[in-house]
DNA sequence: TTGAAAGCGCTAACAC
DNA sequence: GTGTTAGCGCTTTCAA
């Protein structure tokens, strides 16, 4: 059986197209009976509406798109997920359809983003899993929908910029440290590619300067958001400056390789060195003692996000995302003094 | 600016917009050069095929729907995050459109499974996080799509299946605890509602009546997939039966659970008890000495799930989705015999 | 309260 | 090789 159309259902209801669509489209000029009854029958028929052709008429459903870059067969942070159900719920609870994107680095030369967004025929648009130097963070000046990003900044004013306050966040870590007495703390960053390493590093500075500590730059690595990577780095970290006592790190995910270095020199994390992570994914809490963590809540983020490009949409005036709230989580890998 | 139709590219090219048409979509009858000149004039004006008019016109691009039932704000064991990407960059690879989609349990009862197909005019659908009371599962018939369940069992021979062999897995597992020593085995299960519940607790069974033992209802507890629950049950079991020295666990979610009660009785997992688990979620390898487990891939389990969809729907010849691989990883807590 | 008719952007017969 | 035209399913004036 062929699907139904509204041509079908007037038939049968013996009225025309026009009273079908004004019946289903909630008009006021049908007369209640009228509409009763073409509703029981679309509904009889299984009929729906064929989006293209409303969309042709002219009705058009708004549209906010989730665009993830880069997305990988895991998410050990469960970060994208987080964020991902964030905007799916928040466009559930406000009645708009939502959709997800993805694109890569190679998508992102290719296609232009003004193009993907009328592809979608998207009314609003949400970014996750970009870098300072991804392609489409140039092309924001054209496409003209409400635009959100989670976790970097862009430089166009009117793009909403969905994410927590980095800097403090990391400051306030790294004073934790100092206030419990340690002196030698060094940074393991990502990659100057993603903006959050450039904040997380700025407010480790911060701390440091703040206490009148030396900073030095041999004392900030770089370990990309690898926990191998971080791994190998701490080692050889560990073999040229052996009066280290404490890790800030810009991931669990690399604080968990900090740690599995120092253990294997036979140190006790939490106790000659300290280490802090940042995000406090599901095995923060197991390792190491409990690994001290700045929380961070995807979920809400994306939510956020959502809900304020919806907002966007309708017109209502401009929500001032303030900073998503964060908390340090101290736990045995980085304690405080009793 | 308003967005460019057709017609501008064809005002533009002096052409006929049936001449624009044809070149872009790699008809055969169109001078190359005119083509090449009008694909030039397109991409200037950041043209952009209207989806909806394309579609009128008779031309319906192919989709393949995820729909996943009961999405939460947080994804614990990776499952869901994983059976996502994998679809999507099935996708991908086949150079066919994807869209995700949820429902819950409401929703199912409200709007049949065959609207929610002809409103997306989907061309292929996946489904995963059913349970087996769901409404859509009762709605098979009508939709007339391909169309595979991911982790549930359906009646309808033509949807497929895509599960690895749950029976099978399970029952390797309590056979290696019973070939290490272990012949008080408890099982902790997920409730009835869960297909793989079904299948492992079946599975559970099979290992202790090839080996000779006796099944005790009793010493199978319904948790639920929670790991509170699991706590809680395993606390008040371990007070009535003491002489158990092994669980296997339906997830290892629920394994962690359990491992938390033993421990807090002053036993030590893996030596007085064991404890398997299932899926291998990424604390496992770092709790209690390691979780032994049965690892399965959700990434790949998705990724097979749309690539089979789409063969079906090229008409290629019914894939026979063998049951996807899985692995015993045996760590600390329940260790092989030297 | 209802319906006839135009038109949305595009594709595909078919004519030229 | 190119253009004319009809028509896809729907919404929306506008007239009845």
């Amino acid at each position: 059986m062929e699907r139904a159309t509204i041509r079908d259902v007037a038939k049968k209801a013996g009225v025309s197209i026009t009273t079908v669509s004004k019946a289903l489209n909630d008009y006021t000029d049908v007369n209640p009976e009228t509409r009763k009854r073409i509703q029981e029958i679309a509904r009889q028929m299984n009929y729906v509406p064929n989006v293209a052709g409303r969309s042709m008429g002219g009705r058009v459903d708004k549209v906010i798109g989730l665009l993830i870059n880069d997305l990988r067969p895991i998410d050990p942070s469960g970060s994208v997920y987080g964020i991902l159900s964030g905007v799916c719920h928040a466009c559930q609870d406000n009645n708009i359809e939502f959709i997800l994107m993805t694109t890569d680095g190679k998508q992102q030369t290719q296609r232009p983003l003004k193009v993907l967004c009328l592809r979608k025929q998207l009314t609003g648009l949400v970014c996750a899993g970009f870098r300072l130097h991804d392609p489409y963070l140039q092309q924001l000046e054209e496409i003209d929908i409400p635009c959100a990003f989670i976790d970097i900044r862009t430089d166009k004013p009117d793009v909403l910029d969905i994410t927590m306050d980095n800097e403090r966040a990391a400051r306030e870590a790294v004073s934790f440290l100092i206030k419990n007495g340690r002196k030698n703390i060094a940074l393991v960053n990502g990659g100057p590619d993603a903006d959050v390493s450039i904040l997380r590093g700025s407010g480790y500075r911060w701390a440091l300067e703040d206490a009148g500590l030396t900073v030095r730059p041999d004392w900030m690595i770089t370990a990309n958001f690898d926990e191998n990577i971080a791994y190998q780095k701490t080692r050889a970290f560990l073999e040229q400056y052996p009066q280290v006592d404490a890790f800030f790190c810009a991931s669990d995910l690399m604080a968990l390789g900090v740690c599995r270095a120092i253990e294997e020199r036979g140190l006790t994390v939490g106790e000659e060195i300290a280490v802090i992570g940042f995000d406090d994914i599901p095995v923060a809490r197991y390792l190491h003692g409990g690994l001290t963590t700045i929380r961070q809540d995807f979920y809400l983020m994306g939510y956020m996000a959502g809900k304020a490009i919806y907002q966007k949409i309708e017109g209502q005036p401009d929500v001032h995302v303030d900073h998503m709230m964060y908390e340090l989580v101290v736990r045995g890998s980085a304690r405080g003094k009793l």
